[in-house]
DNA sequence: CTCGGTGCAAAGAGTTTGCAATCAT
DNA sequence: ATGATTGCAAACTCTTTGCACCGAG
């Protein structure tokens, strides 16, 4: 039996990176306890490019394709979720604690809103058209800190901006 | 003045296209009012790629890139929204009442739900974190009536499927 | 020992850009 | 006439795939 293995567990009030794993049915290595610990830590919906960029100095040998090959093992095994951000495709989101949220229309930055700032409204289990209600998201356009004061002049019809405005925030 | 062509407007209760992009700043030209055209019929939130392909046939001059312009010309003047798909970055909605979207989970189809279906949350103005909002959007995640009865068997943690998912559906 | 995971390189899809010819106003 | 728009081709970015080697169970 695996009693030995077990009986730390208690000691740790938060589970280890390895514990997630195995308890999620993921084999554990070196590349996934350190993209899971970049998730638990990151809290800005990240892109695969971010993971690995952030990742290289202390993992040189990990290679972008593990990195997406890895989010995706996260997302099966329900370790993170995925949400679309803008002029990218996969966006992860490791905090699985019920929460809605923001995006900068601006400059495509996503913020976490606690769930209590609004209040769900409750979906029909059916919707008509035969689609079956499987989850119900609430969603911000905001303009964020940085983004507000440049944003005034903004006209009618806001353009989805790619690389280049989130550029503009490093600037 | 322009009073010859502002007369026979009134006969119409529609605003036919030129009229749309005329009244929108927009420059009238055979491929604009196209795509505009094919906006107003097509409810599926097509990509520029089925725009594109849809168009073909009747303008085979047209070129992707021009659907990739236009498109972007029209968001930005207003006259469709963008929508972010699954697996795509650029999906357009012709529909600008009001109205919600549910996304099959399993296809990547987007449908429309009518603005009614639930009361949307009325958001704060501000969000923590220094969150100007501008908008709030209500998501339904939905198996669709062709994805349902396969969708019995899934597991926890949903994976975004690419084009092979929505393929499966034409099978 | 065995199977799954990793890393590399190359392919693929979707999107954007530069430029010359064309068209709307 | 003038500036915007189009279409083509090439460039780019993000993502996926094939395959040989390596490592966890």
């Amino acid at each position: 039996m695996k009693s030995e293995l077990l009986r730390i567990e208690p000691l740790l009030n938060a589970p280890s990176g390895a514990e997630r794993l195995r308890a999620s049915g993921v084999k554990v290595t070196g590349p996934r306890l350190a993209i899971l610990g970049f998730l638990e830590r990151d809290r800005t919906h990240p892109s695969a490019e971010v993971v690995f960029a952030a990742l290289r100095p202390e993992h040189p040998s990990l290679s972008l394709s593990t990195v997406y090959k890895t989010l995706d093992v996260f997302i099966r095994a329900g370790l993170c979720r995925h949400v679309t951000g803008e002029g990218v495709l996969l966006r992860v989101d490791g905090t699985l604690v019920g929460h809605d949220h923001a995006f900068c229309r601006a400059c495509g930055a996503i913020f976490d809103v606690a769930a209590g700032a609004v209040e769900h409204p409750v979906p029909p289990a059916r919707l008509p058209g035969g689609l079956t209600v499987t989850g119900l998201r609430v969603e911000y356009d905001v303009a964020c800190a940085a983004c507000a004061p440049a944003a005034g002049r903004q006209g009618r019809g806001e353009r989805f901006e790619r690389q280049g405005a989130a550029a503009k925030a490093a600037s």
